[in-house]
DNA sequence: CCAAAAGTGTTTGACTTACACCCATGA
DNA sequence: TCATGGGTGTAAGTCAAACACTTTTGG
């Protein structure tokens, strides 16, 4: 407690600290029941404070860096991937987020393809773990996980995110279970299907999917320009 | 070009700027028509970049405080304003905001009360503009404004915040004309009006407006919980 | 043939929109 | 009494949930 306000009143006189965090989703088919479920990868901490505890990547934001290039930047160089959606998440800056040092991290959320994902390094200072059950996590990382799910959880019912975690060509049946891992729970086929069709941005290939054990479904593909999306005010289709 | 290039060069050394802007909006009655609408104070530069355009309020982080309360601060010195809503907007942290120096910006936006805006302080350096039709700010506030508009508009769509618009006690028709201020649209009094009531936290007072030239409109009172709304991912409520 | 996923059709209820209509007040 | 906004009723249209049903494959 003592050495606790001795910190305190030392880091008053230090600017607050910037850094750049990304949480990374991608979704992984769990080998238990073949439904994919969603994974993120976290780095180890080999310093205090928290050591060996689990934590977000990233790091500091460079002089000659956009706040989402930095984003980028960190999420390449610890899990090797390049995310096929980056968006802000939000700015953290309360005054107890690190024991040492006062801290104001600017928080980016990404989603990767399942073949980047699959290519992702795992070490021994980064491993990839189920966001639906963390234990006990670095700083308040625990907090923005649990805020960037629920973004991801309003974006996904909203907009057009859910090809992000999908290759070039996919079924309707694949689009609805990218939907079902991320809300959590079963939608009704046939609906979900005409929902979909209903949207001007899926076009329908000569492709189908053989080898399965029951009818071959038919392959897709997204139209829809990625940059229309909304990923924040430099998005300059924002209305 | 030159100066330019020495200036880029020549800051790539120092650690990026962090300030806190606040975009402030309330309504008020135009004299033209009797129809409210949005407003928002700014301030007026007195050194250079940008001298003499009009700005957001905000100021550097204080290291003892946290990210809402360095909004809240800044608005309280600059306007004298309490507001009755404020949330995160957006950090802004491009490499070409200011000419002088690498500068992230935190930006907060904030609803205030028509009485709390009545007492705000108009000075020399203070003035309050409408938002629809603003001139060449200073920075990228103009797109920051443009961004707040479009994140209000959302909010008023989806939630409750258009109460914190309004005093205490309103009627229905306030209600209404503040979505109407906000959306910049004319909305059906009578479809309005079911919808509302049909929401839980809208309660009926036993009080009406005398004195109007028309038949007197009942009283209403919002009884939802401020704390209720999704204003981040701090608001421990939500789910 | 059977099981199961792909894909189509149909019914139902909830909700939105438009608009006709009555009520209450000041002028 | 009339004009006007407050307030209620109602029919048409839209949309999503529920679910029955047909199609097509592997076993």
């Amino acid at each position: 407690m003592g050495i606790g306000s001795a910190n305190v009143s030392e880091r008053a006189q230090q600017p607050p600290e910037l850094a750049i965090s990304t949480v990374i989703f991608a979704l992984r088919t769990d080998a238990g029941h073949g439904r994919p479920t969603l994974w993120l990868p976290l780095v180890r901490r080999t310093r205090q404070p928290f050591r060996d505890l689990w934590a977000l990547p990233g790091g500091p934001l460079s002089a000659a860096e956009s706040l989402q290039d930095a984003a980028a930047r960190s999420l390449q160089e610890t899990t090797g991937l390049q995310p096929s959606y980056l968006e802000q998440l939000y700015a953290f800056g309360g005054l107890d987020r690190s024991p040492v040092q006062r801290m104001v991290s600017i928080v980016y959320w990404a989603l990767v393809r399942p073949d980047e994902a699959a290519l992702a390094r795992e070490t021994e200072n980064v491993g990839w773990f189920r966001a639906d059950c963390l234990d006990r996590l670095a700083f308040d990382h625990n907090l923005i996980v649990d805020y960037a799910l629920w973004r991801l959880r309003n974006k996904v019912e909203y907009g057009s995110i859910a090809y992000d975690f999908l290759g070039p060509k996919f079924t309707l049946a694949q689009v609805r279970e990218v939907y079902e891992a991320v809300l959590g729970r079963k939608l009704d086929p046939a609906n979900f299907r005409r929902q979909l069709r209903s949207t001007p941005d899926i076009e329908e290939t000569d492709e189908y999917v053989q080898g399965g054990r029951h009818r071959p479904p038919r392959l897709y593909r997204y139209t829809g320009a990625a940059a229309q999306r909304n990923n924040g005010p430099l998005s300059q289709t924002v209305e």
